[in-house]
DNA sequence: TCCGTATTTCTACATTGTAGATACAAGGAG
DNA sequence: CTCCTTGTATCTACAATGTAGAAATACGGA
C-alpha cells in the first residue's frame, strides 16, 4: 500500500475555496470563501500558514500582483492550484467516498 | 459563526470505519477497514491514539469484552459510536459538500 | 506628515497524525 | 509447570497540521 501523502481536513478545504475562486484567490478572498461555505470563522493566520505549508509541498503556488492595480494596500499574493494539489485533492475525495460507501451521507448513522 | 469543534480528517475516517463494523468494532478490525477502503497502511497505534482522543471527546465509547469468549488473546476493547460523534460526523460532511458543491468530484478540477 | 485601509508576515502554541516497541492474556506443547 | 505462539491493547515520542492574533508593509489621501 502506496504512502499516500494525505490532506488534513483544512488544507482540503482551503484547496477547494482556491477552485471556487479561479484567478481571484488571495488571502482574503479564501477566508471569505471557506467562512461562506463552511459557515465558521477562520483566523487569517491559519489560511496563510495552511497555504504556505501547501506551496511548500508543491500543491499550489503564489504570484504577486504587480502594482499596476492602482488601489490602497499591499500587493496581493494570488494563489493557483498545481497539478499536484489537483491530484492529492482527488486522491482524498476518493478514499473519503470509499469510507462513506454504503451510509448514504446525510442519513442516520446510528447503527447503520 | 459557531466554533464548530471539527474533526480532523483521520478521526472521521475512524469514525466511519466503527460504522462499518457494527458490533464487531475493535482496535484491529478497525485498521483492517480503513487498510482496506483506503489502499493505504496505518499503523495499530495511530487507530488506537486517534480512538482514545475521540473517546475523550465523547464521540465514540469503548467497553471490554468479558473473558467468556473461548479464544486466545487480550480481552478485545469494542468500540461503539456515540451521538456526539455521529453529530460530528454530519458537520464534517456538510461543510465538505458545501466546499465541493459546483465542482463534481472526480472531474477537471483545474481551471474550473 | 499622519492616518486609514487592505493585505501579508511572523510567532507561538494546541491538536492531530503516525509509527513502533512493549506489555498482556490465554491456550497449547513439552 | 514453563515456554512459546497468537491476538490484542497500551505507551511513548515525535512530526505534521490547525489555529489565533499581533505586527509589519504599502499605498493613497487629508
Amino acid at each position: 500500500m502506496p504512502k499516500g501523502d494525505f490532506l488534513g481536513a483544512f488544507e482540503e478545504i482551503v484547496l477547494l475555496a482556491l477552485i471556487h475562486l479561479r484567478d481571484n484567490a488571495y488571502g482574503m478572498t479564501i477566508r471569505r470563501e471557506i467562512e461562506d461555505r463552511s459557515g465558521r470563522t477562520v483566523s487569517i493566520g491559519a489560511v496563510y500558514s495552511t497555504l504556505d505549508r501547501l506551496e511548500s509541498k508543491g500543491l499550489v503556488s503564489s504570484t504577486y500582483s504587480d502594482g499596476s492595480e492602482a488601489r490602497r494596500g499591499r500587493a496581493k499574493r494570488y494563489f493557483e492550484l498545481e497539478p499536484e494539489g489537483a491530484k492529492s485533492l482527488s486522491r482524498s475525495s476518493e478514499i473519503l467516498a470509499n469510507m462513506w460507501r454504503g451510509l448514504e451521507p446525510g442519513s442516520d448513522l446510528s447503527k447503520s
